[in-house]
DNA sequence: AACTAATAGTTCAATCTTAAAATATTTAAC
DNA sequence: GTTAAATATTTTAAGATTGAACTATTAGTT
């Protein structure tokens, strides 16, 4: 697809953004991967731990919206999470079929010892852009983009 | 992290230009996927189809390249698309280690009815942007994606 | 109160994805 | 020419990811 359709200018715009914005954040999400690996975290239970981290509990269901993902996947990301003792599940009082999952200590020094790094990382990650083009980026993102909260 | 972790301004810029580019291609990943299900086909699977309907026969190494995916990846997604009969490999007459992928009749026929449908869905999704933001799009995301061929 | 809808989470089957170890084959070096 | 290094692919183990079917619990209807 790509360079390589043949299509009208318009549908070979698209899709060469469409693979442009793909490929960057493919490029971007592996050296993110690479570098959380150095910790023993994936990406994915890196951004649980950090959510939990900034806005404090929350219900599965809370989790998967925030973070674009399904249910069964929430289920298996924080399972091998509370395998490590990273994070618990309590079962919710009021309405008993809600889990809301805490950041236990071990978790919290743990994101503690790895945020510094990741921003560090991602901020270099990103310098190859200006200011003000990493601003223009957001904007046009954020078109894109589901909006969440 | 993103719009909660209280860094640098440059360190919050760098997150927020982070996680809306993930977003972004969250978003759009999502719907092509869901698109493709309607075809009984992944994501991965049309990319490879795709590949080898524009460039010819790839050997798996090239199109782990092409695709940025692992070589034990490629295998798989290779496996599952000769279940289908799609594509075949053919061992390299020089070098026996390599084998190249054909796309089979079958395969061509499958792809040249998605191809247009998945055109069109992409055109439309990418027309959240105008004309001049696409190509400043790309201009933006080539600069973070790492550049192949 | 009894029945039905809706909601939160789990389980399942399929595929994706990676890094690392193993296999097969080729190339380079001695 | 035989050994060693490099390359292409496969296998393996672990986790990610989804949609669909299932379970438990709550809320709404009559």
């Amino acid at each position: 697809m790509g360079t390589h359709y043949k299509g009208s200018k318009k549908e070979m715009r698209a899709l060469d953004s469409y693979i442009k914005l793909m490929r960057a954040a493919d490029t971007i999400s592996s050296a993110v991967n690479l570098s959380l690996l150095k910790f023993g975290l994936t990406e994915s239970q890196f951004n649980v731990l950090d959510a939990l981290y900034h806005l404090g509990p929350l219900s599965q269901k809370e989790l998967g919206f925030k973070l674009l993902k399904s249910g069964g996947n929430i289920t298996m990301v924080i399972d091998n999470l509370e395998k490590d003792a990273y994070v618990e599940r309590r079962r919710g009082t009021e309405d008993r079929r809600i889990f809301f999952v805490h950041l236990t200590k071990k978790g919290k020094k743990r994101l503690e010892k790895i945020l510094p790094v990741q921003v560090n990382f991602i901020t270099n990650e990103m310098h190859r852009l200006s200011k003000t083009e990493q601003i223009e980026l957001q904007r046009l993102c954020k078109r894109i983009g589901i909006r969440k909260q």
